[in-house]
RNA sequence: GGGCGAAUGGCGCAGCGGCUAGCGCAGCGGCUUUACACGCCGUUGGUCGGGGGUUCGAAUCCCUCUUCGCCCA
């Protein structure tokens, strides 16, 4: 720190730290180094998608593991941060083609081929791959980048291959036709997660069809899907409906194709809804998940009507066939009301499952996939419940409860390309399955693959070497803390639980941190449409990464969603700079870093700051253990700037500018003693800027290379002090006592100056009357506080009349400005405050004269009670004794 | 329809049986005071969503209603 700027400056400080650490790869996880004495401490990062880039969501839960993983390695841990990225399947692909096709190099991926494809996408994720990762370095991430995977790397595909073969092998995986949830837009099954219901604001179409039976008989049916009526197969009803339980078992006239009209049984089935439109249900076994089930239990046949690109087939008929799915929903109503079957449609609020990714509504589709039933559900679901796995915030434990109380077998094929193919082989009805394809002619690899969580799945150890037994896996496995967000509590948290019980017998994580959602300070969700997604580069370049990190996580309270505002950020870039600014003080002061600390010559603010200190080293401490950083920063930043800065390095300036060198070298012993354990307490939460003051103020050369000689990372956690340490220098808690009044002694004092309209920087003469014997070094610094000219201590001061005053236990503070103030007005604020003081009088007198209240309230709080009154009293009187000296004067 | 969460000064939050209900931002007034205007000093705002109850005592516990958000059906 030779030239020290007056403003903090982010971006050479931020880049030669991080290369400083690679370099001496302070990241890198040994597990050789783990013993009893050096526990291991390990989280493995929620993997990015390959090809994306950082946001704010990245910012949060990435600045959280990181200041777990470096709060872990002071806490004397060997840490482990275990990075990587996810191939993202349907993401990934659909960003390639998009740009193929834009590019003219194709029309459709079938142009290219599989290979072919492929090939253009990890060419596309050799260029983009990496840009996330370094983005995670901006913004100071500590990961293990030598052990950085990739899902589709060949060891981990080989994991998810042999996965797949054992399950397969016990059963678990298993191939069929049935209902899933297609996607018309990707093409290809998704898992039920993947659905996202929205409420739509549909038409509920009425029609009428003829019994066959009873010709002069028709039954209104309603539906928001008329363009499936030619793929219906029956008619249902409730057999307790009395209306229509006569007619089960008789048929009625499918009105569409006009062409082909079938006659469908009318059948009985107990799921029908009475209550929900006429009673009457069509049914379309091949496009309805419900409407399948009953059409099994009925024992009719599925007709598709409906392509895989969401289009009417032949089936559908002359009129439909051909057009999209949602043009045919208008004209079969269109044909319906022109036979003279539509009977009205009214206004239908539904709710219509969506894609996620392509986000379009889904169309439930027969289709041969291949499923798995989840293995350990039992260990899985109780390890959360009994607490051997612990949820921030806790509540989420009720939502995994319930979700895995009701598992569906899950679609894990996909039809894309890009992904874990399927191992398994065909040749005529014969099927293989296995890591490696069959010998012999004529097999077929199935050509589909796996759902990309079912990669992510096995992340905790398949990224540690597994199925091998590394030492790796052995010393940091089960890891300690997964750090993700409550929307992927089922799609990743619970399939790694599951996973990690299959595969090595106990929970792959201790304990599972909750992050909130990123919104916009509006509380909408952040989207690129909305463009209310800042850059997270572009507010680091702009304000510093360290401002990014502290400001939010001030603002990201535990288990609320995050209101964004760039605010935050700025107000982490004033705090670098106030921390900034107070080692450029300590600098100017000069004398050596961290001389020995004289007990016998601590004032009393040097104890009070240390006590403070001590305080904030507990509640930080303790913020830590329950992973709430909202408090810890919190914490951070009332001790620094409100008592260190506002109070402590005040009122070191009147030593620092004052005479006494052996008094300045000891408070300067002082000040290094807090600064060096505040940096080390800020250093997860910033790690940059406390680096480089601690190399700046020197604080290094005082440390053991391995005990943050080299780098504050692996500087000591602060202690909270024992009694020894308290008892050698002093602290008592009554310190505190008296810098309170002292401080209220100060403020009262300066408040003084606006009864006359004096600015602070004019210097005036004060008299103060000590209530007890002051110390001559409590004057020099209230002097200094108040920027008096003089402040003369007169124990006989007997002031003029109308001469203000300010008062607290340990004195009274005069300062006369003969005929400078405004009597009027001053007067009147006296006179506020002597109403306020009344009515706390009142409320507390009249608790005490309830007798319920002292007969049956605890002693301390009774004795409590009588304190704080007999406190007020004196104020009321001392406040009436100034309103007199101004009335008289 | 079920579950979860939220409602505290203009905004964002803390407090979850008893300290004069706190904090940050914003606001207002004043300051080029030799670390910092990314700053300093001082300061105005709230009776804690509505109603009922338990208690000597409730923002805090219980019931109920209202509004908002999320998840599931």
């Amino acid at each position: 720190m030779a030239e020290i700027p007056k403003a903090y400056e982010p971006q050479a400080v931020e880049d030669k730290w991080y290369a400083f650490w690679e370099e001496n790869a302070c990241f890198l996880a040994d597990p050789d180094r783990v013993t009893d004495k050096r526990p291991a401490y390990s989280i493995v990062i929620p993997p990015p998608n390959v090809t994306g880039v950082l946001h704010m969501g990245h910012v949060l839960n990435n600045t959280i593991q990181d200041i777990l993983a470096r709060k872990a390695r002071m806490d004397g841990k060997e840490v482990l941060w275990l990075p990587g990225t996810d191939h993202a399947g349907i993401a990934t692909q659909s960003v390639v083609e998009r740009k193929l096709r834009s590019d003219g190099v194709m029309k459709h991926r079938d142009d290219l081929g599989r290979e072919n494809l492929l090939e253009h996408i990890w060419e596309w994720k050799e260029k983009h791959g990496g840009i996330i990762i370094e983005q995670l370095k901006k913004l100071g991430a500590s990961c293990d980048w030598s052990r950085l995977r990739f899902t589709m790397d060949e060891e981990y595909t080989k994991c998810v291959q042999r996965v797949f073969v054992d399950l397969y092998e016990k059963g678990l995986i298993y191939r069929g036709k049935r209902m899933v949830n297609w996607c018309p837009k990707s093409l290809t099954a998704l898992s039920d997660e993947e659905v996202i219901m929205k409420e739509q604001n549909s038409q509920l179409y009425y029609f009428k069809v003829q019994v066959v039976e009873e010709s002069e008989t028709w039954l209104e049916i309603a539906t928001t899907r008329p363009e499936t009526i030619p793929g219906d197969t029956a008619i249902a009803v409730n057999p307790k409906d009395p209306r229509y339980g006569k007619l089960i078992g008789k048929h009625a006239v499918r009105p569409l194709p006009v062409e082909n009209q079938a006659h469908l049984p009318i059948v009985a089935d107990e799921h029908i809804d009475i209550e929900f439109g006429t009673g009457v249900l069509k049914v379309t076994p091949a496009h309805d998940k419900a409407d399948f089930e009953i059409g099994q239990r009925a024992g009719v046949e599925a007709i598709e009507v409906i392509t895989a690109d969401g289009k009417m087939n032949d089936l559908a008929g002359r009129d439909l066939a051909g057009l999209d799915r949602f043009e045919a929903r208008k004209a079969a109503a269109v044909k319906l009301e022109e036979m003279g079957a539509l009977l009205k449609t009214e206004d239908y609020k539904n709710n219509v499952g969506f894609s996620e990714r392509a986000d379009v509504p889904i169309e439930p589709r027969l289709s041969e996939q291949w499923f798995l039933k989840y293995p350990s559900q039992h260990q899985s679901r109780d390890c959360v419940s009994n607490g051997d796995m612990k949820f921030y915030p806790e509540r989420w434990a009720k939502t995994y409860d319930y979700w895995m109380g009701g598992l569906q077998d899950w679609c894990i094929s996909r039809q894309l390309w890009w992904g874990h193919r399927i191992p398994v082989w065909y040749r005529g009805e014969e099927i293989f399955c296995g890591l490696n394809a069959p010998e012999g002619d004529g097999w077929e690899q199935d050509p589909d693959v796996l759902d990309t969580w079912c990669s992510s799945w096995l992340w905790p150890f398949a990224t540690m070497g597994w199925p091998e037994e590394t030492n790796t896996l052995k010393k940091f496995y089960p890891t300690t803390d997964l750090v993700t967000g409550p929307d992927i509590i089922f799609f990743w948290v619970a399939r790694m639980i599951m996973a990690g019980y299959e595969y090595r017998g106990e929970l792959p994580f201790r304990n599972v941190y909750f992050t909130g959602i990123i919104r916009d300070k509006k509380g909408r969700k952040m989207s690129k449409s909305l463009g209310n997604s800042p850059d997270p580069l572009e507010l680091i370049a702009k304000y510093g990464a360290d401002a990014l990190r502290f400001g939010t996580m001030r603002s990201a309270p535990q288990g609320l969603d995050v209101l964004f505002d760039e605010k935050d950020v700025e107000l982490g870039r004033n705090f670098a700079n106030k921390l900034w600014n107070a080692c450029r003080f300590r600098q100017m002061q000069g004398g050596e870093s961290e001389g020995e600390i004289d007990p016998t010559l601590l004032t009393s603010d040097d104890k009070w700051i240390l006590l403070r200190l001590n305080q904030s080293i507990t509640e930080v401490t303790a913020a830590f253990e329950s992973y709430r950083f909202t408090d810890a920063t919190g914490a951070l930043y009332r001790f620094f700037w409100s008592e260190f800065c506002d109070w402590y390095v005040e009122s070191c300036k009147a030593t620092f500018f004052g005479e006494d060198a052996a008094r300045k070298a000891n408070v300067l012993a002082v000040f290094d003693f807090v600064m060096g354990h505040a940096l080390r307490l800020f250093h997860p939460f910033m790690p940059f800027i406390t680096e480089e003051l601690w190399h700046g103020l020197g604080y290094s050369e005082e440390m053991p290379e391995d005990q943050g000689g080299k780098t504050i990372m692996s500087a000591h956690w602060p202690k909270e002090f024992d009694n020894d340490f308290k008892s050698h220098y002093g602290l008592e808690d009554t310190v505190d006592t008296l810098i309170a009044a002292k401080h209220e002694l100060v403020v009262g004092g300066r408040n003084l100056r606006a009864i006359g309209n004096i600015p602070f920087a004019k210097k005036v003469d004060y008299i103060i009357k000590p209530a007890a014997n002051l110390d001559p070094y409590e004057i020099e610094v209230m002097q200094s506080l108040l920027n008096a000219g003089s402040l003369q201590v007169d124990k006989g001061y007997s002031p003029r009349r109308g001469t203000p005053a300010a008062r607290s236990a340990i004195g009274e503070l005069y300062l006369p400005l003969d005929g400078l103030i405004d009597v009027e007005a001053e007067k009147e604020r006296l006179e506020s405050q002597l109403k306020k003081i009344s009515k706390e009088i009142e409320k507390i007198s009249a608790k005490l004269s309830n007798p319920k209240f002292t007969e049956r309230a605890p002693e301390d709080v009774l004795q409590e009670a009588k304190e704080r009154l007999s406190d007020w009293r004196e104020k009321e009187k001392q406040t009436r004794e100034s309103i007199e000296y101004l009335s008289e004067g």
